[in-house]
DNA sequence: CACGCATATTCTCGTGCAGGTATATACCGG
DNA sequence: CCGGTATATACCTGCACGAGAATATGCGTG
């Protein structure tokens, strides 16, 4: 399993995951939660606790599983060179409202080139 | 191709991606910057494109790529639930000094430890 | 209009991975 | 120890999807 972003890409593990972010649960109940087969939620318990998602605390027989930080932090840190794309639908008014203030400095543009 | 996440497990997807996060660019750039057979570069572009990762302008005969904002938002809020396993560590700091404060209470500790 | 460049599409093939079933391990109470 | 419950692992099977090669489409230029 290559990436943080494979974990991820299944939608099974993501319910996993949503579940697992209110609060920590056992297998059993994401079992029961999910409506999904033991086996199989076992399995992608194992995927995630290996890529670092999840960790797991034994209590009794049961197994808690809890979230981990990194990996989404991971994410996180991925998205930030596209944040730029949206910030400025976000707050575009400001960031329009910082560009016309520019204009007023810069009065007069000569051809100036975008160099990339 | 099912969801979003799906999309960006793709490695090379997920560098087209990174390259067009700098700026804009042909197929046939993308095809050079990432030393990436042509038919392939088309295929993934085809799959972000209908994703709505990417749209395309026609330059003459160069298709223009870009990013789009909206499937990158929806990561993003995807993963709002998780933020605050984290935005503890960030004021990691503050916990710090919280167990500083702690220590200061339980006078007697043995180890002696290197700074971690 | 034909040539050539840029990009898109089609096909086949191999494989990684999720689902399902069966079975193994672990742990608790009596 | 034993039965029962909770969780993990093993094995098989099917399929979606990416790689690669060949080919098609689109478009500007002489």
């Amino acid at each position: 399993m290559e990436s943080t972003f494979a974990i991820i890409a299944e939608p099974n593990r993501r319910a996993i995951l949503s579940l697992l972010a209110s609060s920590e649960r056992s297998v059993g109940e994401i079992e029961h939660q999910l409506q999904m087969p033991q086996p199989s939620v076992s399995k992608h318990l194992r995927v995630l606790r290996e890529a670092g998602f999840v960790e797991s605390r034994t209590d009794a027989q049961r197994r808690v599983y809890r979230i981990r930080p990194e990996p989404f932090m991971e994410i996180d840190a991925w998205l930030v060179p596209f944040r730029r794309f949206w910030s400025r639908h976000v707050d575009a008014l400001e960031r329009h409202l910082d560009r016309m203030e520019q204009m007023k400095k810069v009065p007069s543009v000569k051809g100036k080139k975008r160099h990339d």
